[in-house]
DNA sequence: GACACGTGGGT
DNA sequence: TACCCAAGTGT
């Protein structure tokens, strides 16, 4: 059973995957750096990112000697810029922790700033082939479906419940493979919205499809608010000119960038 | 454990 | 239009 499962998961992205930059290599730096961008962030706006990144970096210790300055620069217009701070520090421990060499152990993984459960699994599994189990939005999504779990995927709680689920699932001697699939399905077939059963190789033992759930998993019942917040500024403009200086203030604790 | 963080695409 | 997200993490 479960064995089908990942054999037909792995024989279907074989066939069907699509040929991006991070899975043509092994170096750990390289899927760090692809791992960090594509964090909620779709491969067609984070893909020139991550060329940008790659030829300006070739190495971690290019990164790491880069300026705090340049790297935000670079990541300008990616959004969730406390990203790019923790990239660039991530960088900097890496040469002098670990000199120059990314730990392969998952637990050590986790130390690195920006470096969470699913980031460490990526890693471990794609660059060291270990067989710990990636579980992001696409996993939460595949797995709540095919086994018609609905426990509540915003808690995370639930994270221990599908990631036992996976590791169920994932072949000791095909984790990278295992993992790319998961979430080239559920980027691809198993979408959100309108998803393509058609395709799908595990739609016939899918619970959701059997009993037309699809759109009801996986259940999430955070719902995200938008609050809007009004700033002020003061930019003093000469002919075409504008006179703007960066400095940086403490405000209650917080740094705010002040643009003067 | 709830919440903030960003930009861009889909319905 | 107004939501709903999209390869999550830090606080």
């Amino acid at each position: 059973m479960t064995q089908s499962f990942s054999n037909s998961l792995i024989n279907w992205y074989k066939n069907n995957k699509r040929d991006l930059p991070w899975r043509n290599t092994t170096d750990p730096y390289k899927i760090w750096l692809s791992e960090i961008i594509l964090q909620q962030t779709r491969v067609n706006q984070g893909l020139p990112y991550y060329n940008k990144f790659v030829s300006q970096y070739p190495k971690v210790l290019d990164l790491a000697k880069a300026p705090e300055d340049e790297v935000m620069r670079l990541w300008q217009g990616l959004g969730y810029y406390s990203r790019a701070r923790n990239l660039h520090e991530c960088a900097k421990s890496v040469v002098k922790d670990y000199n120059s060499e990314f730990p392969k152990a998952y637990n050590e993984l986790l130390k690195l700033k920006g470096v969470g459960k699913y980031t460490a699994a990526a890693i471990a599994s794609f660059a060291f082939e270990q067989a710990v189990p990636v579980v992001d939005g696409n996993v939460f999504r595949v797995l709540a479906r095919y086994f018609d779990v609905s426990d509540d995927i915003s808690q995370p709680k639930t994270f221990t419940k599908f990631f036992n689920i996976a590791k169920e699932l994932i072949p000791d001697d095909y984790a990278a493979s295992f993992n790319q699939a998961m979430m080239e399905l559920g980027a691809t077939i198993c979408t959100p919205k309108k998803p393509d059963c058609e395709n799908c190789p595990l739609s016939q033992e899918c619970e959701a499809r059997i009993h037309h759930k699809q759109s009801e998993l996986p259940v999430k019942m955070k719902k995200i608010k938008i609050k809007n917040r009004y700033l002020y500024y003061l930019i003093w403009q000469h002919e075409e000119k504008l006179a703007m200086k960066k400095e940086v203030q403490k405000i209650s604790g917080r740094a705010y960038l002040i643009l003067i």
